[in-house]
DNA sequence: TTGTGTATATTACAAATGTAATAATGAAGG
DNA sequence: CCTTCATTATTACATTTGTAATATACACAA
């Protein structure tokens, strides 16, 4: 893995369809967004093919359908991006974002207790 | 406040020289930036007259200079930012960021403690 | 073999972004 | 007043992104 290529906001509802579930061809990735979408089919397809040019995708090709699959790891990506935004809006210091998170969004019981129990590990492992 | 604008990646550099300590001339932020990135002054004046467009700076003209100051809160772009970035990569699955986060990037033991005590005090309010 | 649908491929085009160079303007010194 | 330097203003230009429209090619039906 070369280091994940800089994915844009729109392609980013691509790809993650195609974590869910693949391979799928270029059709089932339309039908799916367009439902949860407003774009048109032919901008589903730009930013299918902008996603195989950075090769965040590869396809096999199946009498003439394309069968699209990611090439890129999902957790790669998120880390990649979660370093970006941490480098870009707090500058490495990671706490104030991480209070920042728990106090503005939702959480349930489960998530609280679940945290908890990583943040008693990793204060064991330091 | 109006909703904060897409501050873009350079452009977050320049505006949070002036979070650390505004208000501040052209030159003075130039400099500063100049010792930090790899940026001609020239590139710097156009992100900072972009951000005024934007109205997420201001600016007072004192004699022949201008001097800039934020318009946006730190606290306001972070959170729209936050959110933004949230909604891109977790859908709004808060846990499984806020784990790869904390197992992921640097904590001191006051951080942990720190985040701790923010769970525990979530927790009783729900 | 010729239409006729569908898939894919090519092209379009404006706005935002990164990264500056150049022009104009005004203040201060001679 | 005129030159010069420092500031700000205008212009530049390639890439990326958002958002498509149009063209082409191929499989299948008639």
């Amino acid at each position: 893995m070369k280091g994940t290529p800089k994915i844009s906001e729109a392609e980013w509802e691509v790809i993650r369809v195609l974590w869910i579930e693949s391979p799928l061809t270029a059709n089932k990735i339309v039908e799916k967004l367009i439902a949860s979408t407003h774009w048109k089919a032919t901008t589903i397809r730009t930013l299918i093919n902008r996603l195989v040019e950075k090769s965040v995708l590869g396809y096999e090709k199946r009498g003439r359908e394309y069968h699209y699959y990611p090439l890129a790891a999902e957790a790669d990506c998120i880390r990649a991006e979660s370093h970006s935004f941490l480098r870009r809006v707090y500058r490495g210091a990671l706490n104030p974002i991480l209070s920042a998170f728990i106090e503005n969004e939702e959480l349930s019981p489960e998530d609280i207790k679940a945290l908890k129990r990583i943040l008693q590990k990793k204060g064991r492992k330091q």
